[in-house]
DNA sequence: GCAAACGGTGCTCATATGCGCAACCGGTGC
DNA sequence: GCACCGGTTGCGCATATGAGCACCGTTTGC
């Protein structure tokens, strides 16, 4: 049966889908019954032999996005089909995030963002007019101390131009030396109402950074490489929003979470919509841990990353 | 529109092949009328956003077959999905070759063969039980000199065998040395009978070699590589049955031609059924002559032969 | 040796889909 | 301003397709 029958629903699936005969034809044709030629269809879909592809630079996988809503109890999911390790795999997220943003419903009054080099991503994808009227603020410390300096200003700016709306920037570090210096900022007045904005934002938007030396807190100087060397010995496995997260969502080091200004994992895990974009193998362990401590309730990601998500969580 | 309407097209192509919704509910969804669902999807197939492919070793190219059959005038055409150059390209052709004579209607009475390397992998791939009662017999001299004695006597044996059948052997050499001798064997009895026998069969089986000093009848010792050389400057592209032929598919060498025993051209162009096995770059040369000159009512090939041929008689 | 269970088959019927036509829309030339 | 035209849209209707069901030959278990 298997190779004969197989043999069958080749020729059938020849017949239907490369001469686009019916299905009714193709039973005259073969001297079966045309249900059987629909059965033989079926089955040539379900075994693989035939296979329908969306080849397109936007096309989604649908059936992963199904199952990480489902897995993880998220709103929405975006999965991205492309090839891991491919070279446009960050741009290809981006692109797709910067729909879903577009396209997202209610659209946002206010949209609290994080910075960092996929969020530029997104920001230049964005389309001029892709919503009317956003406010865009941040939602960590800024970067002053970052070489690019700049960037993270131009994200939010950038966002907000395209919507024809304004940009509020949190004028403060990402992470302070001293607590008593981080109470003393947040409460100036000019950081206090941007945070309290932050606070009421209607959705976020952020990424989330690795836990290793060559992430961009340890390029603007807020640690050191033994300072993160140390929070992974801790159980560190990423950042998100400025702050260091282990495999469960949990803060891995409570003193230095007390010095990091902006909006706090517990705020985010609160919102209503908070999207979430990663990209690559590297940053698998980090976007578990977001999407199993319920970080986040949309995700936008590549099909790697989703895959991963949903074998390893299995 | 482009980009607008093929983003469309792909989402819809997405709910309609992914989450197999109907064209109906994709309507209402995307707040667009069923029909225009209907016609994006048209769409979205012409332009290959969609991609349909049927994987399978067996699977064949029906659209190029088609064209193939309308281009040269065939009755059929057969062609195998494969690689150029791929490992078992060889392989592949020869188990569709075995497919369709298989499934052959009429039934051939008597099938007349040609012997080489591609026949004796059809015959090999031919299943016990192919066909009932066919009488196999070959159509050219055969291979006493050969070094692998026997092969072609084999391959007209299995073929016969596996269809509970004769085999019906050509006693004599495939290109003799003096016309008067031809002239001779051909009038003996036995070889006289197989030759008519040949000539009535009611389908023919046949390769082709190709015009270079490593074909069989150089191997064989029925012409030098000098030969070869000669009847290449004379216009040769490669032998069929063991006879000669240029471009146009006429023979090169008049006088060689009237020493080699078997069934002579004009008998295969006035065949009902003349199938045609070929593979490889290497005979893409005398691919086009047979199928231009009509020495075939079939063709058996693989991807690479097939798109050559469209491609170069354009 | 027999009945139950099962996988596969053909069929009915509701539903989904494609074809052809008429209406419509935006641009063009007179 | 008006008739024309190519291309797009909506629709009626014939047709193709899939779901559910009854049936039947074969295997399985007692």
């Amino acid at each position: 049966m298997n190779t004969e029958g197989e043999l069958l629903a080749v020729r059938v699936a020849e017949l239907y889908y490369d001469e686009n005969k019916t299905q009714d034809e193709i039973g005259g044709l073969l001297t079966i019954t045309r249900w059987k030629v629909g059965r033989l269809l079926a089955q040539a879909r379900e075994q693989g032999i035939v296979r329908i592809e969306i080849v397109h630079p936007r096309a989604r996988r649908l059936a992963v996005e199904r199952e990480l809503k489902e897995r993880f109890q998220l709103s929405d999911a975006v999965v991205v089909p492309v090839p891991t390790g491919s070279e446009d795999l960050r741009s290809r997220v981006a692109q797709a995030a910067a729909d879903y943003l577009t396209g997202l419903r209610p659209v946002p009054r206010t949209l609290g963002i994080s910075w960092g080099r996929t969020l530029s991503d997104v920001a230049e994808r964005l389309e001029t007019g892709w919503a009317t009227g956003v406010t865009v603020v941040q939602i960590n410390g800024g970067v002053s101390l970052n070489k690019r300096r700049g960037t993270a200003a131009n994200t939010a700016v950038t966002i907000a131009q395209k919507a024809h709306g304004q940009a509020t920037l949190l004028p403060s570090p990402a992470i302070l030396e001293r607590l008593e210096t981080k109470r003393a900022i947040e409460a100036d007045r000019t950081v206090a109402s941007v945070l309290e904005l932050a606070a009421g934002a209607s959705a976020y938007l952020y990424s989330a950074g690795v836990a290793d030396e060559s992430s961009v807190l340890v390029d603007s100087g807020y640690l050191t490489s033994s300072d993160v060397r140390e929070l992974v010995r801790k159980g560190a496995v990423g950042d998100v929003v400025g702050r260091y997260i282990d495999a469960n969502g949990n803060t891995v080091d409570p003193g230095l979470d007390e010095r990091t200004v902006g909006v706090g994992l517990d705020q985010l895990r609160a919102a209503k919509t908070a999207i979430f974009v990663v990209d690559g193998e590297a940053k698998y362990a980090v976007a578990r841990a977001i999407v199993t401590s319920g970080l986040c309730t949309v995700i936008v990601t590549d099909e790697g990353t989703a895959r991963a998500l949903l074998e390893e969580s299995t």
